[in-house]
Parts: structure tokens; sequence; C-alpha cells
RNA sequence: GCCGAUGUGGCGGAAUUGGUAGACGCACUGGACUCAAAAUCCAGCGGGAAACCAUGUGGGUUCGAGUCCCACCAUCGGUACCA
């Protein structure tokens, strides 16, 4: 084989020289905006993962600008964030530094893989050109109030003295010390993305995305209409709401319980259950959400020693705080039902609470309790015998009008938490003033540079407070000494916005042009992993909803179509990492093989939904392939030079042709939808017909000959742009093969010859009767009713009933 | 736990969306070429002698189910400070 890493070299030297990738904003063709989710330059190379993604999705750009589209395919880097800190922590070396140097490595392998990006539209999240905008975005959504500070709690390492991951806790212990982790309250930023709770949830419904993942989405946002109660002491001494689906199940209430973090709990516990109350408390503050929410776990809880009034029925019930129930869901309270609601249940029986049931089924059939459903209402005073639907309305109205509660739609979606006491990160561009509060840094002001020179080994405070340079400034309003703020945005926030950076990545003057974006948004196709189904690409698009309220920008939703590529697990099965030893590099198949023999592979080899665990077994069989194909140009441009074509298209000619034609139809089809895998087949189908072609005739058709490789060659090229290339240059063409127009199918040239029409007795295939493909299916009903065969079938069985799906599939139904 | 997926030959994977299960390829077997090997080319290739049996397991709907419904099992992703 000819082709090899050489190869990929003279394209790439070639392209880069030429300008082939470069984007022409003035253009004139049809815009198509296609992108990939950037890369965190964690690891110092592109792993097979990257690959994965990365190759097939530079593929489906390069057949988007054959078919004509003037393609703009950015490519950038996520370059904040956790790991280049936790690296410089161990090793000492500054984020800066290798994160710098990790984008530089990758983006000359992103070269080397052959990706079409133009890098003059690219960003880097961790550069004060791009960080100055996110700043100025921040200040944007504070002005408008979608930006504001609350307590909210962290996970703390009392002997580490920091803030740690969620990933850095283990089993409610520190991954660094084994400290058991608490969880503590600090001031914090959040973006107001509640705000948007219904919008994110409509806005679903008209995007081209996975189901799957719009799923996720309109569970996580979590909509659930119900009714907020208020339930008061026993001498109006106090009071809260409690929000429950199920109101008409309120009469048989019998405790309360209330979230062991809320502030109320202070107040109302009494003097003698103060004791259990804080060892309680204590206790949950070591517990993450995940084991609080199991259902599994046995629930726990204590009394705290008060009562409230039931508003519906004036009956005096405890109220106790279990870790089930959560602050930051619905109101952090929750009135008790245990004849009605399996948890509450369970709860009563270990505590002894009394159980009331007020809901029975309709129709009187046998029930166990806890009884969940539905049903006709019991004990419930002026509202026995309602049915629950009926009652929900009723109780809710009544409650609303005496001002003791009120229909509510609550939403399981909270605010964004946005702040980070970390360094690498863009500095909050806020001030903390003691006359004035909190004051936006000025925009002329922008960016707050983070600075490089900071101690960010975990000390118990915020690495930029230990800056004193940093930290120290004039507050803009009244010009006193004043602070800056010391944490830094969530990386989330850089990767929320960057789509409208790429097409006006070097505005010194705006984050965006509005002209520039509103032509170039949204992005048409957007590849990235599914694991970012609720959380980068549900804040994605709040941000693009929030820009466009605050008038910078004119369109609804970021990704009109969005595909998820699958993961590449290790030869094991397992996800790859370092710590298992199973991590596979594609450099070395790079380097035996050609970048392209590679592309190709992992594009054929798997489902690109899908991915699976890597095998390397069929890779030399790749590499055969274009072999074969090496031979083939070579046997058209020599051996067969001198040889004349004979011109008639006879039967063989159009088989040929039947095949080329419907290998554009399906290549076409699957390259639009992402499946590389059958694209690539009908690819090597076409191969075996032309081979076929030469093989069987001695007198062929030379000029049809060369016309289908040349269209072949055309239809290889963005999954192998490399190869491609040298193939179209020894066909003796001078310009690049990527200048060339995608193949289009010639209708009258797809269908011909004969198709075989499936017998079935009962549903089990018989027999196939072979008919002409084109002949009307009233036609090839006639001709299967005449087959000799078909007519003994009709002896043989008691034929009941015929089924004929038109041109398809004939069947009989026959008694046995 | 909750939410979302996935499960098809020895292997990677196809299947016109309810209509011939196993396209394309790997591996394997036989043959041609060769002194021989490699490469290449040709043929075969789910199981079974056949009737038939086969798409994670068990039910169901249908003339017909990999595809739809119910229950279960296994694996993977997310679960709000990994990105």
């Amino acid at each position: 084989m000819n082709y090899s890493k050489e190869v990929d070299k003279k394209w790439q030297g070639k392209w880069k020289k030429e300008g082939l990738y470069k984007y022409n904003p003035d253009n004139k063709k049809e815009k198509f905006y296609t992108m990939e989710m950037f890369s965190y330059p964690s690891g110092a190379k592109l792993h097979l993962g990257h690959w994965f993604n990365f190759a097939p999705a530079d593929s489906f750009a390069r057949f988007k600008k054959m078919q004509g589209y003037n393609v703009f395919h950015p490519m950038g880097f996520d370059a904040f964030g956790l790991p280049a800190e936790n690296y410089a922590i161990k090793t000492g070396i500054h984020p800066e530094d290798s994160t710098r140097k990790n984008i530089e490595t990758m983006k000359r392998q992103l070269e080397e893989m052959g990706g079409s990006y133009d890098w003059d539209y690219s960003v880097e999240t961790c550069m004060p050109e791009y960080y100055k905008w996110t700043q100025w975005i921040f200040i944007q959504l504070y002005k408008a109030g979608l930006a504001y500070k609350k307590k909210a709690p962290v996970n703390w390492c009392d002997s580490c003295k920091t803030v740690l991951a969620n990933e850095q806790v283990i089993d409610c212990k520190c991954e660094r010390c084994g400290t058991v982790v608490k969880r503590k309250k600090l001031d914090q930023w959040f973006f107001k993305i509640t705000d948007y709770a219904e919008e994110l949830l409509e806005g679903l419904k008209d995007l081209d995305w996975p189901e799957s993942t719009k799923k996720v989405q309109v569970n996580w946002i979590g909509k659930s209409k119900g009714t907020e109660i208020i339930f008061k002491g026993e001498n109006n001494e106090y009071q809260f709401k409690v929000f429950t689906t199920r109101p008409d199940t309120v009469f048989g209430v019998t405790y309360v319980v209330l979230a062991p973090e809320s502030a109320i709990v202070q107040k109302i516990t009494t003097e003698d259950q103060k004791e259990v109350v804080e060892k309680y408390i204590e206790n949950t503050l070591k517990l993450n959400e995940i084991d609080r929410l199991s259902t599994e776990r046995e629930k726990t809880g204590v009394f705290t020693g008060s009562y409230v009034i039931n508003p519906v029925n004036g009956e005096k019930v405890p109220v106790w705080i279990a870790d089930y129930v959560l602050e930051e869901y619905g109101t952090g309270a929750v009135m008790a039902v245990p004849a009605h609601d399996t948890r509450d249940y369970a709860f009563a029986k270990k505590y002894n609470l009394p159980i009331k049931e007020v809901v029975i089924p309709k129709d009187d059939e046998d029930y166990e309790l806890p009884y969940t459903n539905y049903g006709k209402l019991i004990n419930s005073g002026k509202y026995t015998g309602l049915t629950s639907e009926e009652a929900k309305k009723m109780i809710t109205k009544d409650l609303s009008e005496k001002n003791k509660g009120q229909e509510t739609i609550n939403y399981r979606l909270k605010d964004w938490l946005v702040s980070r006491q970390r360094y690498w990160g863009a500095p909050i561009p806020i001030i903390n003033c003691e006359k004035c509060g909190t004051v936006p840094v000025p925009e002329k002001d922008l960016p707050v540079l983070l600075p490089y020179d900071v101690e960010f080994t975990p000390d118990g405070e915020s690495p930029l407070k230990k800056s004193k340079e940093f930290m120290e400034c004039t507050c803009p309003n009244c010009g006193r000494k004043a602070t800056r703020e010391a944490d830094t945005l969530d990386t989330f926030v850089c990767s929320s916005w960057y789509e409208l950076r790429y097409p006006d990545a070097k505005n010194t003057e705006k984050a965006f042009d509005r002209q520039t974006i509103d032509k170039m948004a949204p992005v048409d196709v957007y590849v990235g992993g599914k694991e970012h189904a609720a959380m980068h690409l549900i804040y994605v698009r709040f941000m693009t909803k929030a820009l466009r309220d605050l008038g910078y920008l004119d369109f609804d939703e970021p990704f009109k179509k969005l595909i998820h590529q699958g993961m590449i697990l290790g030869p094991d099965g397992n996800k790859m990492s370092k710590s298992k030893g199973n991590t596979v590099s594609p450099d070395e198949y790079i380097d035996q093989y050609g970048a392209d023999v590679f592309r190709m592979y992992i594009m054929f080899g798997f489902d690109y939904r899908k991915g699976g665990p890597w095998d390397d077994k069929g890779i030399d069989a790749m590499s055969k392939y274009f072999s074969r194909i090496e031979r083939l140009v070579e046997t058209v441009t020599n051996e067969l030079k001198d040889i004349p074509s004979n011109d008639e298209i006879g039967l063989k000619e159009k088989e040929l042709l039947r095949v080329k034609n419907q290998t554009i139809k399906s290549m076409t089809e699957d390259i639009e939808d992402f499946r590389f895998n059958t694209a690539i087949a009908r690819n090597m189908e076409l191969l075996n017909s032309i081979n076929t072609y030469i093989r069987d005739n001695d007198k062929m058709n030379k000029n049809l000959l060369i016309e289908v490789i040349e269209d072949f060659i055309r239809l290889l090229s963005p999954l192998a742009p490399h190869f491609s290339e040298e193939m179209w240059e020894q066909l003796g063409k001078a310009q690049s093969v990527y200048e060339e127009e995608w193949p289009k199918v010639n209708e009258a040239q797809l269908t011909g010859g004969t198709k075989e029409i499936p017998v079935q007795v009962n549903g089990k295939l018989k027999m196939c009767v072979s008919v002409d493909a084109e002949a009307s299916p009233e036609k090839i009903l006639t001709a299967i009713k005449s087959d000799s065969k078909v007519k003994e079938l009709f002896n043989q069985y008691d034929v009941q009933k015929e089924i004929y799906v038109p041109g398809r599939i004939y069947n009989l139904v026959v008694k046995n």
C-alpha cells in the first residue's frame, strides 16, 4: 500500500498553503453552521474519544460543503476548570502553562487528523479576550436582576479547609485526606434560570433533538402542578407552607415534615427536643442528595416538639424533621398522609404515627394501604363523596379564598449556582464596597484579569483572596477602598455562549455583533456527548433566551439539531481511565496506518450514536480496502490506458449505473444522519461492483467506468480526505476533490432488473417470487398469483385470507 | 433511589421504521495462483439431517414482532462543584 502518514502531511501542507478551509462570510451560498462540543484540554493529547467525536463530525462538515453550503465549522477549547487546578496542586505546574501547552498539542493533532477548521474563528475560554466577554455577560445578567447572591451549601473538608467538588467526595469522605465531608453554607452567586423554566420546557417541542435528551430535560425541569397550603402554629406564633400535588388527601394529614436545614426548625424546636434535633441536623449535613432521596434507604426523622394546625379541619398535628425532605425543593416542607403515600406510610409505621384514610377506590374494589391512586373521598368533611379530581380543585379553591393556600406550579429546576471558590476560572466581575454593597465592575474596566502569581494550594480561602493586588481596589461608585469578589465563574458559564462568539471571534468591541449572529444562528447541527443532556445543554439554552430578552440577539434556541455520539470504551468494556489501565491511544495507529485509515475504521466499526468497546482487529482490513482502491486507480490509469472504450450501454453497464446511483442515494442519506458505518458499507459495495464490472468484461465502456470511479472517489472524499485527494490527483485532476460537487442521483438509472417478493404462509416464509422491479403493485400481485408454486400452496392449505402488502410481501392465512 | 439509554451469529454491526433477520466487514473453512509463504482472486460461513429453532428473560397484541405493550434481568450515562 502506498497511502501513509506521509500522504497526510503532503495534503495538510497543501491545504494550509492554499487556505482551503478558510471561511468566507461574504460567500453567497447558503450558510451551514455545524460544530462539536469543544474539548477540555486536560490531557496532553487527543484521545480516542476526541477522535470518535471530531473525525466523523468533520466528515459531515466536508459533506455539507460538497453539497454546496457555505459551511462554518469552528473549533475551540473549554480551557478553565478543576482538573488543571488539581494537576497544578499536585505537580506545581501552573494551570495556565499546562493548559496553553495542551492546547497547542491538541491543535496540532486536530490538524493531523485532517480537521477542516478555520483557526481564525476559534475560542479559548481562558484567554482574557474571551473571558472579558463572559464577565460582560455576567454584568448584563446582574443588571437585569438575573444574577443574585444567596447562601447555599457546599461540600466542605475541615482538614483540607477547602470546598470539594462532588467528584472529590468518595463515600461522604474527602478523596485527599479521608475526612468526613460536611455541608457548609457560603455566600454564592446564582443565575435565575428558574425564571425561564416554562420557556425552556416549551421550547423543547420544536427542536430536532433526540427524544431521550428532550425527556431528560423535561424531567430535569420537573414541572408539577400542585397546591401550597399554610400550616400555622397552635397560637399563630409561626407558620410555613407545604407543597403538595395531592390536596385531596389533606384531611388525612397526621403530621408534617420539615427539611432539617430549614431555618424555621431552630425557631420551633422545643427545649426538651433540642438535643436530638441538633444531633439529627448534624448527621443530615453529612449526607449527599442522592442518598437522602433514595427510596431504598430506611427513612429516619425526629420530632421537633411542636405542633401545627391543619387548616382544613383544625386538627393539631406534630412537626417532624426528616432528611428525605430537601430545603431546595418546593417549600422545604411536606404534609404527611401515611394512608396514601408510600414513603409517609413507612415513616408512620416506624414511628407509630396515626394513619387516617381519606381516599378509597371509586368502584369499591379491594385495596391495601397505602392506597396511592386517585379515588373518592371519605372522612373529609364537606368534601366527602367527591372524586380526587373534583376535591383537588375544590379544596384548593376554598383554601385560597380563605388565604390559607393557593394553586402553584413547582419546578424541580434550581437556580444555577455559578460561584466557585477556585483559582482557574473567570473572576466574577463584582466589587464589594462597605458603603455601596455589591457593585459591578464598569464595562470599560473589563476584563478583570486573573492574576498569574497566586497561591492556589487549598488552605481555607478562595485562592484569589490571597492576592492583595487582585483584591484591593476602589469602589467605582463612591471611590472608597473596596475589595473584589474572590470567587470565579463555573466553567459552564464559559461554555454557555461560545457558539455566539465563534462567528465573531476577534471582535474587540463587543461579545458578538448582533447582525452577524442573527445571520449565522442557530447552529444547524451540534454534535457532542449525551452526558451533557441536562446541564450544559440547558444552560446554553437559558443563556440564549436571556441574551435575547436583553436585546443582544433575535432567536430563541442555540442549536436546531443535536446529535450525540456514543462512547468508545476500553477493550475490557469499561470506561477508559488511567486508573483502570485500559486506555488506548490513537497515536500509534496514525503512525502505522495514516489518519484516514483510522478515521474510516472508527466510522465503519461502530455505530456513531452508540460507540462500544475498542477493538482493533478490523483495522488491517480497512488498510486493505485502501489498497484495493489504489489498485483500481492504478489499473484504470495504467493498464487500461491504451484500451479503446466501447461506448455502448448494455446490461452490465446498466447494472453498474444502478449500483452507483443507489450508492449515491444511500450514502447521501446515511451521512446526513450520521450513519457512517452504513455509508462506508455502501461505498464498499460500489467498489465491489466496479471490480466485478472490470473482471467480467473484455469489452468495457471505459468512459463510463472512469465516470463511475470519479464519483466513487467523490463519495469517499469527506470520509477519507487525504487519501481521496491523493487518488483524485492520480486520476489526473488538478483541483482539490474537496472543491468538487457531491454526486447527484439520476432517478432514471436507479431502478431496473427484478426483485424478490417473499411469499408467506401464516407469516412464515415459504418461497420467493421473482418479479419485474418496475411493475405496478397490481401487476406484481398477478404475477405472484400465477406462479405455479404459489398455486400449489392453495391446493396444499385451506386458505382463509390473503394479505398483500403492495410490492412488499404476500401472506396466506391458513387453517391448520 | 430517581431520570435517560442499550442488549441481534465466534466478533463489529445491518434490517426500507410492523413485512425475506444477519447487509457490509472481521475471523474462520475450502479452492486457485506459488517451489513455498505472504499478498491477491474465487467459493462457503447462525444452529439443525430435516421438520423447524433463533434478536437478554418471561408473557401479550397481530395474518406477521428485533421493531408495539406488560413484567423482569444485565450493562452504560446523568443526578446540579468533572467537563
